[in-house]
DNA sequence: TTGAAAGCGATACCAG
DNA sequence: CTGGTATCGCTTTCAA
């Protein structure tokens, strides 16, 4: 310790932290003291600090994995806010594995964590650790919640077709073990009621595969295309499928956008390069990082039993039009 | 503490550890404690542990960013692996900004990480941690190296256009500030004159732009259209940019891979989404990931002053032939 | 205005 | 075979 210089690590410590009892030593020793400790090159230990004062400025991410598109923006922004307030992350990524869940509470505990963040995760609701998930449409009562409009979501969706003069229009649903496809499902069926459009049996094909490709999205939209596939547009589950659902569609010999208008859901990058580039509703993934980054701040610097109450964040949807929807093609002219 | 239960925390902690010392205590001792503390559900407080051993079982990751595919796919690996082995990621993110890296040093020293693994990442050099470096080619002689076979991706990729009748193939070179830009590049000038390509000024384009999109594919395309076009082929630097530049040839009405074969580099997933899928040359980045943990596990595990010297592990690339290259136009029936 | 000393929760050395 | 106890590096209360 750099009390080899002068005085006692009493008052260096005060003085390195800013504690409020440093306002009581002159200015003088204060700055002998802060050029001491960067001759030395002083790194303070963490570990030291963190085992006395029960804080380990550090946060537990779960996250199901990190290919690229959705989880890897949302990680972004949840990193780039933490880092920037000095937080350590701690990452585990699932696989939807519920063992690996279990096992996670277990492994924050041990490194101390502050809080935990949860992203697209059926949480097994964690101790009395602060916890926000991203995502998780049904996370119990006392966790903060970042989640996207879904009503809002399949409205601008469905209007856009509809306005457009889509009638009949496909849609690819969500593989089961995804914590978003149900809200957004029933979400789908109220506005397709509210508008009118029928959503029969052959107009729907859920996703089954667990793969990171646009594979499951493309075995959907040949299902729909064998179901009869009788419809002018096509609203995906996400941008991945949406791609899938378009090669599907061209090598079935429809052409997009104009035979069939297809419709991604969430705007990863490529979205926009993609041709024909994909319309899409967009989520702000990285922007909803950063809320979740923030919000488990906000808790942890409340202090432990402040009663700072769970939110519920939503965030809005937006729709991004490119060139993989147009009118349709045996439409009346559209009412906008 | 847990030994209200009979004994004491010495002889607890040596049972708990396995240490050495606990053969001599009798099994059903050893017993009564574990079942003590699955009954007690304890969970040993890892930064005590840490600060006493002064080893943190964890380490800390360098890495651009991890939006892009590239990134992602090494981490998934390196997280899978140090996952298992019970060890905890610190992953800070840095953009390429130097400030970030010096920064990092620091981080990485104030919570004692056991080592560093730093992805296509220009290291400066920490202390005498333990360090591992995925593609930088350029490294310091200390630091373990996992890298692709440059000449022999080049090889394989040249070759296969050259097969295919193309005699003008335009290379996309990467920006200036990624770590394996030169090394490729040399790779690819070796190999070319071998094979009797001219790499005249007017075929060649570095990308400048520092942004994880495929824009600077984009506009690299488009300066090397402007240059004369007279291309039968492209090589991208990477998987994203050749996206890119299938959207520049595509909006300047070249069509893709009817006009022009392209060419990428990495297989990241978005390789197989996009359309035409892309002919890429395939780092196993997943596995290089993998590796990395590996030798970052060896090297602390073989204690601090082994005398485990520094390898260079290099890995080989691997042609994935999708559509997105085929037979030279004007081509006469090419040589196999 | 500054110092001494008591821990935080474990590990490891040295006795017994 | 098992129990004390010093110690890891820091924060913080209490005295001086």
């Amino acid at each position: 310790m750099s009390e080899h210089l002068g005085l006692s690590m009493a008052s260096i410590s005060r003085v390195l932290n800013g504690s409020p009892a440093a306002q009581a030593i002159p200015k003088a020793t204060q700055a002998r003291i802060l050029e001491a400790a960067r001759e030395f090159n002083y790194r303070p230990n963490q570990l030291a600090r963190s085992l006395r004062s029960g804080q380990s400025t550090s946060v537990g991410v779960l996250i199901p994995e990190i290919s690229e598109g959705y989880a890897a923006a949302v990680l972004a922004g949840i990193e780039e806010t933490l880092s920037a307030a000095g937080y350590a992350m701690m990452m585990i990524t699932h696989h939807h594995r519920a063992e690996v869940l279990e096992r996670s509470e277990r492994l924050f505990a041990e490194r101390a964590v502050d809080a935990v963040i949860a992203v697209d995760t059926a949480l097994p609701l964690f101790g009395p650790i602060p916890t926000v998930t991203v995502s998780c449409p049904d996370a119990h009562p006392y966790v903060t919640n970042i989640v996207l409009d879904n009503d809002r979501a399949a409205e601008i969706a469905l209007q856009h077709l509809h306005a457009l003069g889509h009638r009949r229009i496909a849609i690819i649903k969500g593989q089961p073990f995804s914590s978003e496809t149900e809200v957004r499902w029933r979400a789908i069926e109220r506005v397709a009621a509210s508008l009118g459009l029928p959503l029969t049996p052959g107009l729907v094909a859920q996703m089954e595969e667990d793969l990171p490709s646009s594979e499951p999205g493309y075995r959907a939209a040949c299902r729909l295309l064998k179901q009869g596939g009788d419809f002018s547009a096509l609203f995906a589950f996400n941008d991945v499928s949406a791609i899938g659902a378009i090669a599907a569609l061209l090598d079935a010999g429809r052409s997009v956008p104009e035979d069939v208008s297809v419709l991604g859901f969430d705007d990863i990058a490529l979205a926009s390069i993609h041709r024909p580039a994909l319309t899409t509703v967009r989520q702000p993934l990285h922007h909803m990082g950063v809320l979740a980054a923030n919000a488990v701040l906000e808790m942890v610097n409340a202090g432990p039993d402040s009663k700072l109450s769970a939110q519920q964040i939503v965030v809005a949807p937006e729709l991004v039009i490119r060139s993989s929807t147009r009118a349709c093609h045996g439409a009346e002219s559209s009412p906008a």
